[in-house]
DNA sequence: TTGGAAAGTCAACATCGCTGACGTAAAATT
DNA sequence: AATTTTACGTCAGCGATGTTGACTTTCCAA
């Protein structure tokens, strides 16, 4: 049970990767490099009172500029009122603008005002700043591998939504 | 600003994956992978009434036996009047047993009781089957440049820990 | 023997999840 | 035209988990 002792007998190397132990260190891993990957948002966001769900609602908002509050919903998988205390704040602040719909009025399109494209752009840099150096460290095969593990690790409806992202592109 | 225009000037595909596209795409990627990351722990949890705080709790104790509070949190990196808390309920709950030190009375040598291995391995079990299935999908090479990305993401501190952790099994 | 480290505790607070209930407006359906 | 559904907002309350600050107890070591 604590072992996975098929790798060995089954196929040699070819499944080591799979071992118990190499599992734990990948789970470790995901929890370290998480920690340093919110780091630097954490600490912009402490200056400014936020907090990281302001930070995804801000990044996904730029991300797909005029997005519902429901898609918004569906995106960050919370409740909506979750998601309205973070929004409201962002709205009252002038960071985000809330839109009534033009083709259903009961919607509301989300955008970022100028104020709002300056900390998504603050919080971006930072957080690009340290996966540009992981990647360069890493080198690209290695950033495929990373992309195709995390992909894998997604729940498929995290995955339709990871894909819906790359769609939106301006 | 937008985009990183170097990279096709400067060596073209070689640097594609450090276009500013490509490291929007890996933050995402690291949002929802860590999403799906902890989801089925966090369904097991929820069963218990504890939280993430507990299963790391868990998890480092499992995997460091008779190590001290304070070790724990410099590898949790959280409050110990927070990491206290969580302590409390388990050594409560009978999932934790806490010995004073041998060595050094003031510490605490903190330990799984079975019933804490017996929660430990139902956890672990969860998380390593997402696990095993993403890198299986992924294949070898992948697990690789995951794990070499996730390590260079890292705070120097965090990486330590995580190097730490290697050398501590039994 | 006295200073300080390690651990525990109490209080208060903030963020950010959640559920439940209710209201309004607009669209869709019957 | 009346009813139902959808989208959104909001209030109230709760729980997990993080924080700071202050204080006590224990006990090693200089």
């Amino acid at each position: 049970m604590a072992d996975n002792r098929h790798s060995q007998a089954q196929s040699g190397e070819a499944l080591l990767f799979l071992t118990d132990e190499q599992l734990r260190k990948g789970i470790e891993a995901m929890f370290f490099a998480y920690r340093g990957f919110t780091a630097d948002p954490d600490r912009i966001l402490a200056k400014y009172g936020y907090g990281r769900a302001h930070h995804r609602a801000i990044h996904f908002i730029n991300r797909s500029p005029g997005s519902t509050v429901n898609n918004l919903l569906a995106t960050l998988g919370v409740t909506k009122q979750s998601l309205n205390r973070v929004l409201r704040a962002l709205v009252d602040d002038g960071l985000v603008e809330s839109r009534v719909g033009a083709r259903d009025r009961r919607e509301r399109n989300l955008h970022l005002t100028d104020e709002g494209r300056a900390l998504e752009a603050e919080l971006s840099e930072a957080q690009r700043k340290r996966m540009r150096a992981a990647y360069r460290s890493a080198g690209p095969e290695a950033v495929s591998g990373f992309r195709e593990v995390l992909e894998a690790m997604m729940d498929p409806e995290q995955r339709r939504q990871f894909h819906r992202m790359r769609e939106a592109n301006t």
